[in-house]
RNA sequence: GCAGGGGUGGCAGAGCCUGGCCAAAUGCGACGGGCUUAGGACCCGUUUCCUUUAGUGGAUGCAAGAGUUCAAAUCUCUUCCCCUGCACCA
């Protein structure tokens, strides 16, 4: 058994001891390699693993192809969550406490989170700790955490680029916000961590036709609003008269509380909803009188707190009003107008829910009850459904029947008759918390506010994403599946926030009172790796544009830059050299949640700022791990502490599972049983390896060549595994497979310690990225003294590749099979056990025939030259005849029916002694058998005798 | 809704681009047997149905349906279902 703890720690001492990581350039050709560095708002776990792991496993087998390989690594701790978490410890928050434990920090290193930079360094500490124990090959010197001001001095240059191309914009926005602390929020500063989801709605005016004043209803469907018949207010509900842009509206006065923070809101006077009713108010698209009725579904914090009826196409519309009816209410004449042509229930699918046939076409949202067999009494979660149901159908295939707007699709009519409205002026568009209410953590409700002065990165830019596209073209995405998200990412991509009124971070360059949005201050730092080592040491104040200018774009003069930093020329120099010599072969590694945001922004702003040369070469996208299904999570309380799998199973046991157990984009499982099976299959090397010095060596035979021919077979697939990064091709042929063939070589009794040796050699060096300290204790043990980590990948020896002796193996467990099979059966039906076994290789002349028809596919033509031969004509059209019947499957045959019979004879000792019988090998022509002519090629007849 | 990715045997998961050697790798599970004082580990076998009083046979089959082809898990079309993301948030 294999005590991973101590030859994990005892070669990551050695690693680190030669410093073997560290790489500075030189003349071998680069290779960077950088993985999404680590948000620092939780200890690491299983799930951190991935992406480093896959990265680790790129960097190690580009150095044994003979690269000098950078793999640094960093910490991002800059935007807002470190600050909750800060907060959330000053506010003893318990369940924070409780997740944190899990992880095994003390009570003193909690208490001190209370101070974010505090967060910021225990965190990144204890990350980097398991990274290290992982045995991942990062270079250490050059680690930083995004929080570091001299880090911002860079982020600062960039921003001022990006200004000064005019790609930052500014603009109104809306954001979650809390009225009580006046900040925008976001999930982690909720209760719960609910995102607050912001939807935007359409307010329709509809003047009363008593008062110069309208009421605003909100709605999803405008385009509805030639059906509707009247408004809906909560009549138990306040209702407030207030002033908006010059105007006057009734509103719910809790709506208007929340709409306060989205337009100048000047309430008038207070008033009761019911007072409301009666009056009447008008239609703007159409002009007609509506009516304003008690509807006891209005929502009042909701929207505006009043509502179009259509109810024809809203079932809650409809049973609102049917009830008032039934309720003795006088609604007097009310026409339900259908407006949408849709087939009623046809996405429901199945006989059994449309049993019930609508029989009220021309009332939809009846006939969406009846479909579902209800009525207007139904309860609220089935008018819930037959709502989503009939706006899905109706938004899916109906079709308008609104004069102007005949035979359109709903969205397109939405899209028109919104605007319409608002040309006119009688619509605007209102936010809403869909998922409404969302609480802050303070305990106020979360509300939408638009701000005015919010500063962009304009995504959108129509060259800059021309430009971008394009390049897109020429960056290898791994897997190639990632590829079509990845493009349709750039084509989304539009405005997008860039700085922010708190958090951890860089002060935004063009407006100090702000803070760079945190995904935004880390899209080119992969750059930033390559020199900041050289720059750790100097007064940050030296650290200005024209020191990066140069450095990172060419520009200026060597000496002018000196002068103008006071940085040493010597220095200058070495961090321009450096990065150039880093910044050409890159690889960019990261989980599918980036896809949408920081890879596809990374792309952008590498664009913007760097020369054509150092633009993205390489993305790599790559699952997640995940525990028992589900992905790990706080919420779930399945986090699996990387620190305490590794320390339970080992870390080349979980890096072969979690890294190369399932293909690069799929997920992986943390399965503690799939990590023992693993564990067997190393000991199982492990032993062989001990075993290989008592081995014997001498001439080669059958077997030898046999695992030679697979050795390099293997070498030439795990090879192409590699450069695809198919990991899990990877490990089935470098460790799965090659144990199984071990096995096999060792039951036909092969022995030879030098044949062993150059396999075992080959397999730990190929499984050195996946198992690097495994295959460093390996390598040792096979007798070498420098690190497997440093030595060259195998090359493959294409001469050793044979497909004969492959068939060849092939054909003995083939016959085994068979004969097994077949003796099974003798046994079975005459209780006697078999005596011998008597197999029968097939005639040349039936390969021949074989051989012509597979190419000829003319079986007449291929009897009569086979006749030709001599050979009976009847056993020959006998024997084509069946063949003939899968004349497009048959294959040419290589081997003759003498190097068959002579195979087979090689192994009858090893056939007959797992059967448990003797084996006499005969070839057709002279056997006795009276089977012998069910013999074919590659199929030899069987004869048990018992 | 929009966008992206999927749907394969008890489960997980290959294969699909480049159609045929695919009743479909591999792992797990289950069952039967061996080994063992016993358990674990290990080894052998079975794990769609039918057929064969000796094996290399046949049918059905890779979400559903249709098509292309001598041939489809693989190519085309339609439908259904599942997962992920949708922003200022890391």
């Amino acid at each position: 058994m294999i005590d991973y703890s101590s030859i994990e720690r005892k070669w990551q001492e050695e690693w680190e001891k030669a410093k073997i990581f560290e790489s500075d350039p030189d003349d071998r050709k680069s290779y960077l390699v950088t993985a999404a560095f680590p948000y620092v708002n939780s200890p690491q776990h299983m799930g951190h693993l991935r992406t480093y792991g896959t990265a680790d496993v790129l960097a190690r087998y580009k150095r044994m192809q003979g690269f000098n390989v950078l793999y640094p690594m960093g910490f991002h701790g800059t935007g807002t969550p470190i600050l909750a978490i800060a907060k959330r410890i000053k506010d003893n928050d318990q369940d924070l406490i409780r997740d944190l434990k899990m992880f095994h920090i003390s009570d003193l290193d909690i208490s001190k989170m209370s101070d974010p930079n505090y967060v910021v360094d225990y965190i990144s500490n204890e990350i980097g700790s398991g990274m290290r124990l992982s045995g991942l090959s990062i270079d250490w010197r050059r680690t930083f955490k995004s929080t570091e001001p001299f880090f911002g001095k860079f982020i600062e240059w960039q921003f001022g680029i990006l200004g000064s191309k005019g790609y930052l914009v500014q603009g109104k926005h809306p954001v979650g916000w809390c009225p009580n602390e006046n900040n925008a929020v976001g999930m982690h500063d909720t209760l719960h961590d609910v995102e607050p989801e912001i939807e935007e709605e359409t307010a329709i005016k509809f003047r009363l036709s008593d008062e110069d004043a309208y009421l605003m209803c909100s709605t999803y469907r405008p385009e509805t609003i030639d059906g509707a018949t009247n408004i809906f207010v909560k009549s138990d509900a306040k209702y407030v008269l207030c002033r908006i842009d010059g105007q006057n509206y009734y509103i719910a006065k809790s709506a208007a509380e929340s709409l306060f923070y989205q337009r100048q809101i000047e309430v008038l006077k207070e008033i009761d909803g019911s007072s409301l009713l009666k009056r009447k108010c008008i239609n703007p698209f159409n002009g007609e009188v509506l009516p304003i009725f008690p509807g006891y579904f209005v929502k009042e914090g909701l929207g505006t707190g009043t509502v179009m009826s259509v109810p024809a196409h809203a079932p809650f519309d409809y049973a609102a009003l049917e009830r008032l009816k039934a309720g003795g209410y006088d609604v007097g004449d009310i026409k339900y107008k259908k407006i949408i042509d849709v087939q009623i229930g046809q996405s429901l699918g199945g006989a059994e829910t449309m049993q019930a046939r609508p029989t009220h076409l021309d009332i939809p949202s009846l006939a969406y009850l009846e479909v579902l067999k209800t009525d207007v009494n139904a309860v609220e979660d089935m008018l819930e459904f037959a709502t989503k149901t009939q706006y899905r159908e109706e938004s899916h295939f109906g079709k308008m029947l609104i004069k102007g707007y005949e035979g359109m699709s709903e969205s397109e009519a939405r899209g028109r008759i919104k605007k319409k409205l608002a040309d006119e002026g009688n619509a605007t568009t209102i936010y809403i918390i869909q998922n409404a209410p969302v609480m802050c953590r303070c305990g106020y409700k979360v509300v939408v506010k638009i701000v005015d002065n919010q500063w962009f990165l304009n995504y959108g830019d129509k060259q800059w994403k021309a430009t971008v596209k394009s390049t897109f073209e020429g960056i290898r995405v791994l897997p190639e599946r990632a590829r079509n998200g990845l493009a349709a990412a750039i084509d989304w991509i539009d405005l997008r926030a860039v700085a922010r009124a708190q958090g951890l971070g860089t002060r935004f360059p063009l407006d100090k009172s702000f803070i760079i949005e945190s995904l935004s201050d880390s899209t080119i730092y992969m750059a930033w790796y390559t020199i900041l080592h050289l720059l750790r040491d100097l007064d940050m104040e030296r650290l200005k544009p024209e020191l990066f200018d140069y450095v990172f774009l060419g520009k200026g003069g060597i000496e002018d830059v000196a002068k103008a930093t006071g940085i040493e020329l010597g220095i200058i120099k070495k961090c321009r050299d450096s990065f150039e010599y880093w910044y050409t072969y890159t690889s960019r590694h990261s989980g599918p949640d980036l896809i949408f945001n920081h890879l596809t922004m990374q792309i952008f702003n590498h664009v913007a700022i760097f020369d054509e040369k150092y633009w993205p070469k390489q993305i790599v996208v790559n699952g997640m791990v995940m525990y028992e299904g589900e992905k790990m999570s706080k919420s779930l309380g399945n986090i699996v502490p990387l620190a305490d799998a590794i320390r339970k199973m080992g870390a080349d046991p979980l890096r072969i599972v979690e890294l190369t157990s399932s293909d690069l984009f799929s997920d992986s499982e943390y399965r503690e049983n799939a990590i023992n099976g693993v564990k067997e299959r190393l000991d199982y090397l492990f032993e062989v390896v001990r075993g290989v010095d008592g081995k014997e060596s001498g001439g080669l035979g059958h077997i030898d060549y046999w695992l030679y021919s697979k050795l390099n077979r293997k070498i030439d697939a795990v090879t192409a595994a590699m450069e695809s990064l198919e990991l899990r091709e990877y490990s089935t042929e470098g460790l799965y497979n090659s144990v199984i063939e071990l096995r096999h070589y060792f039951e036909r009794g092969g022995s030879n310690g030098v044949v062993i040796r150059d396999f075992m050699q080959a397999v730990v060096l190929m499984m050195q990225p996946m198992a690097p300290h495994f295959a460093e204790e390996m390598w040792h043990l096979l007798g070498n003294s420098k690190f497997a980590s440093l030595e060259k990948w195998p090359i493959s020896d294409k001469e050793m590749i044979n497909d004969k002796i492959e068939s060849e193996e092939n054909l003995v467990l083939l016959v085994m099979e068979d004969a097994k099979r077949a003796s099974d059966l003798i046994v079975k039906k005459s209780q006697k056990a078999a005596k011998r076994i008597v197999v029968v290789v097939a005639s040349d002349w039936k390969r021949n025939a074989q051989n012509l028809l597979s190419q000829t596919k003319n079986p007449g033509a291929t009897i009569s030259k086979i006749k030709e031969d001599g050979i009976d004509p009847a056993s020959a059209a006998a024997y084509v005849g069946k063949l003939a019947r899968e004349v497009n499957r048959i294959r040419k045959v290589e081997i003759t029916q003498g190097e068959e019979f002579a195979v087979l004879d090689g192994a009858k000792g090893y056939i007959g002694e797992s059967l448990g019988t003797s084996i006499f090998v005969e070839k057709e022509g002279e056997s006795k058998s009276a089977r012998a002519e069910r013999a074919a090629p590659l199929k030899p007849s069987l004869e048990i005798v018992f």
